[in-house]
DNA sequence: TTGTGATCATTA
DNA sequence: TAATGATCACAA
């Protein structure tokens, strides 16, 4: 948390100058940099293992984009969504509970309009979810997962879930990966993600910064 | 191919 | 203009 707030009001370019990074002109085809930067600068464990980013302290890591106005202009990527060997499979053993069982936010000022040199990281904050923030999570979580388990994983659209919903995740629509089809069969289809909708990102904000 | 980091950009 | 569906880079 110190390291959190020793970043606390740079700008990207200056944390970015700082460990030589070099901050592109947009994010088109860059779109994870803001992440990779933070996780250099805060120590996190970086690469792509499917592990919390501050393993030895089970934290998660996320950037959130906020408007001038401290609304988030994106939902949250959460993890993938399992499609099919379900069986077994609970909100007590998913990987959507160990992810958001404790995270680190880190605001970010990312209004379009602003240079990405001169976006402002804000003040970052630990966060774990209330008993009813996770009981909404978890019925949205079962609510979706049922319908993949019965093999309706295309009626699936991002439509679903108070707070959290789920949208195809991949590198583009031709991507394809297993799923349980109707009848039980195996069909092919866009791998999803779970995503926290900006409503619920910013109650937390809120929760955060009124108190 | 799947998981990590996400934002882009068209649609509703 | 918010939200949904599409997409980008990199590692293992």
């Amino acid at each position: 948390m110190q390291r959190v707030d020793n970043i606390a009001g740079l700008t990207l370019g200056e944390l970015a100058e700082q460990l030589s990074f070099k901050t592109p002109q947009d994010l088109l085809r860059e779109k994870g940099w803001v992440g990779q930067l933070v996780e250099a600068a805060l120590g996190a464990s970086a690469g792509s293992k499917p592990i919390p980013d501050f393993e030895y302290i089970g934290v998660e890591l996320k950037t959130l984009p906020i408007s001038y106005h401290g609304k988030p202009l994106e939902t949250t990527y959460v993890s993938v969504v399992p499609l099919t060997q379900l069986t077994g499979l609970t909100w007590y053993n998913s990987t959507v509970k160990k992810k958001l069982s404790h995270v680190l936010w880190l605001p970010i000022l990312a209004e379009r309009d602003i240079p990405v040199v001169e976006r402002v990281i804000g003040q970052g904050f630990l966060w774990q979810p209330s008993p009813v923030q996770e009981q909404q999570i978890r019925r949205d979580w079962e609510e979706q997962i049922e319908l993949i388990a019965t093999g309706n994983v295309d009626q699936i659209s991002g439509h679903l879930g108070e707070v959290m919903q789920i949208r195809p995740k991949a590198a583009n629509a031709k991507a394809l990966t297993d799923a349980i089809g109707p009848n039980g069969k195996c069909i092919q289809t866009l791998p999803r993600g779970f995503y926290l909708k900006t409503n619920f990102t910013q109650s937390i904000l809120a929760q955060e910064f009124s108190a």
